[in-house]
DNA sequence: TAGTTACTGGTGT
DNA sequence: CACACCAGT
């Protein structure tokens, strides 16, 4: 739960920049006779028509709704275009929504600090530019205000939908007997609606927009008048907005904790919560929470925007419901190797464009078990450090899970590699990169180096080239051997890690892969070994070893 | 036995 | 820290 400032009294101006049914509008683009149409985007299309995940707001009009199946939706809207998120691997692929997304990140970045909140959502602090437009040219200097920023709601401005809105608008934009934060927000409103404009006429999507004083009431906001409008929440407008605001609609509060407030503290409205003393919210809810409680009622919120443009994490994952689960470790293998290859490209992608490695891989599953008392147990998440190359990722994340489905089903010696076994089934995969941190710059140009594909040589021994970036020397560069530099230092471990599990570890691989291989057949044997846990040193700089055909990353002090 | 999937980010322990 | 759990889209 994010602290709030103290002060009450907060004059940055923020923006919360919502796409408007953002699937559709990339599938839009890419099929512009589908345009104006009533269109919804559907991944897995076998099973009652596939599910929803975006509706247009032409076919939000017949009742479509996200969560519906594509069979719901054609009985609702018959003419409904349905279009299939593009499948890759077996599984959905939403690069091309990622891409587009980084597409508007882009634009929008350049008028203030920018956060990117998800695939589709930014928020923007834009108090600076708003500051600097009303030293410059104030709303009431222009001699025409932009039609998109007149088009604004302004919360708590009568006449919204009167002949005479625009004119309104403009009073209520152009007032310079008001005070500084007002005028200021007038100035973020005007902002907003440039970017807006810039955003559609660079990437042909409409987005909405809410313009406040902070994080929260921007988010609560920019969603009220949809699509393709804004909407400014004047400080004067806040605590009537927040009195009739049922709970739930606030973000953080739309789960658990909001029920708890609804049928404990009998709280339906976000300012019912006025009533109850910081104390109070703090003794029930404890001293974080409490506090940001006690805030959100007031309208407080000193959430900072961070300055963000790409995802912390990357992650690919699927499930595998009802009679679909996974009952072999032969089909779970198969899935991981999928994902796996789904991720390996994803980060290769990351490093080249983005200069970033990730440093941890996490394989998350779902598992029910049959005949056990404890069948509810959840099956563990597990990580281990990440080492690049598909089939290392492959290897690794398939033995996270060897790992998580031993604990998982006790340690009652179930024999894993049997590949026919019945007692238990996967609904769930997915794997995942986090801890991503930048690379020093110049590595790419290493990298493509050698993703040029490097001729092929055999098992020659060669003295290993050496790459450093930006770092220490190495003890004694140039002249280990494979298995010396896996010995060498506690750093080698993050170049050579032996998956460290349970007091076990598994050999490393053998593969030859190199950075953004194609996807390799996963191998059937692994080794086990003993091993002591390995540390993951954070990076100071990057050094790269061309080994036999193996690049390897290697993190040093 | 996830039939709201496939991601993300955040907090708490 | 690794992991569980929550929340949102």
């Amino acid at each position: 739960m994010p602290l709030a400032r103290p002060e009450s009294l907060d004059s940055r101006i923020i923006a919360h920049i919502d796409m408007d049914c953002f699937y559709v509008q990339v599938e839009q683009r890419k099929q512009p006779h589908l345009r104006g149409l009533p269109t919804a985007v559907v991944q897995y299309n076998e099973w009652k028509g596939g599910a929803l995940i975006a509706v247009s707001y032409e076919a939000r009009k017949f009742g479509v709704k996200r969560s519906m199946r594509g069979d719901e939706a054609k009985q609702v809207c018959p003419q409904i275009q349905l279009v299939q998120v593009p499948v890759a691997r077996g599984k959905a692929d939403l690069n091309a929504y990622r891409n587009a997304g980084s597409e508007v990140v882009s634009i929008l970045a350049r008028k203030g600090r920018c956060e990117r909140a998800s695939i589709d959502e930014v928020y923007l602090d834009l108090t600076d530019s708003a500051e600097a437009m009303l030293k410059e040219s104030p709303p009431h200097s222009l001699e025409s205000i932009d039609a998109e920023a007149l088009k604004s709601h302004v919360l708590g401005l009568k006449n919204e939908n009167g002949h005479d809105a625009k004119e309104k608008v403009r009073e209520w934009l152009c007032r310079s007997d008001t005070d500084h934060r007002e005028k200021l927000l007038a100035c973020g409103a005007i902002i907003v609606a440039e970017l807006r404009m810039q955003v559609l006429k660079a990437t042909e999507f409409t987005c909405s927009a809410g313009i406040a004083h902070n994080k929260m009431l921007a988010k609560l906001t920019s969603g009220m008048n949809k699509p393709a409008q804004q909407t400014v929440v004047p400080f004067s407008s806040v605590k009537a907005l927040l009195d009739s605001l049922p709970i739930k609609k606030m973000k953080q509060l739309g789960g658990k904790l909001g029920t708890s407030l609804q049928n404990d503290l009998g709280v339906n409205t976000v300012g019912g919560l006025l009533q109850f003393s910081e104390e109070k919210l703090q003794d029930r809810y404890g001293i974080n929470t409490g506090t940001w409680l006690w805030n959100i009622a007031r309208g407080i919120n000193g959430e900072e925007v961070q300055v963000r443009l790409l995802p912390k994490s990357h992650g690919s994952g699927k499930s595998f419901p009802g009679p679909r689960a996974l009952k072999t470790i032969v089909s779970v293998q198969h899935w991981i190797n999928q994902l796996g290859d789904e991720l390996s490209e994803r980060l290769c992608f990351d490093l080249e464009q983005n200069k970033r490695m990730a440093h941890t891989l996490t394989l998350h599953a779902s598992a029910y078990k049959l005949s056990d008392s404890d069948s509810h147990k959840k099956f563990p998440s597990k990580s281990c450090p990440l080492r690049y190359g598909t089939a290392k990722i492959q290897e690794d994340a398939f033995n996270l899970f060897q790992a998580g489905l031993r604990e998982y089903l006790g340690s009652c010696g179930v024999k894993i590699q049997g590949s026919n076994h019945n007692g238990w089934g996967i609904t769930a995969l997915s794997v995942s990169a986090s801890k991503i941190v930048a690379v020093p710059s110049g590595t790419c140009s290493i990298m493509k180096y050698f993703q040029g594909q490097y001729p092929s040589h055999s098992s020659s021994k060669q003295t290993p080239d050496t790459f450093i970036q930006e770092s220490a020397p190495l003890s004694s560069s140039g002249t280990e051997s494979y298995s010396e530099l896996k010995s060498a230092e506690p750093q080698s471990d993050y170049n050579f890690p032996c998956l460290d599990l349970q007091g076990q570890k598994i050999s490393e691989s053998r593969d030859k892969d190199s950075f953004c291989s194609s996807p390799k057949q996963a191998k059937d044997g692994f080794a086990l070994e003993t091993s002591q846990p390995t540390s993951q040193p954070l990076p100071s700089g990057v050094i790269f070893f061309m080994l036999e055909q193996l690049v390897i990353p290697a993190v040093i002090f």
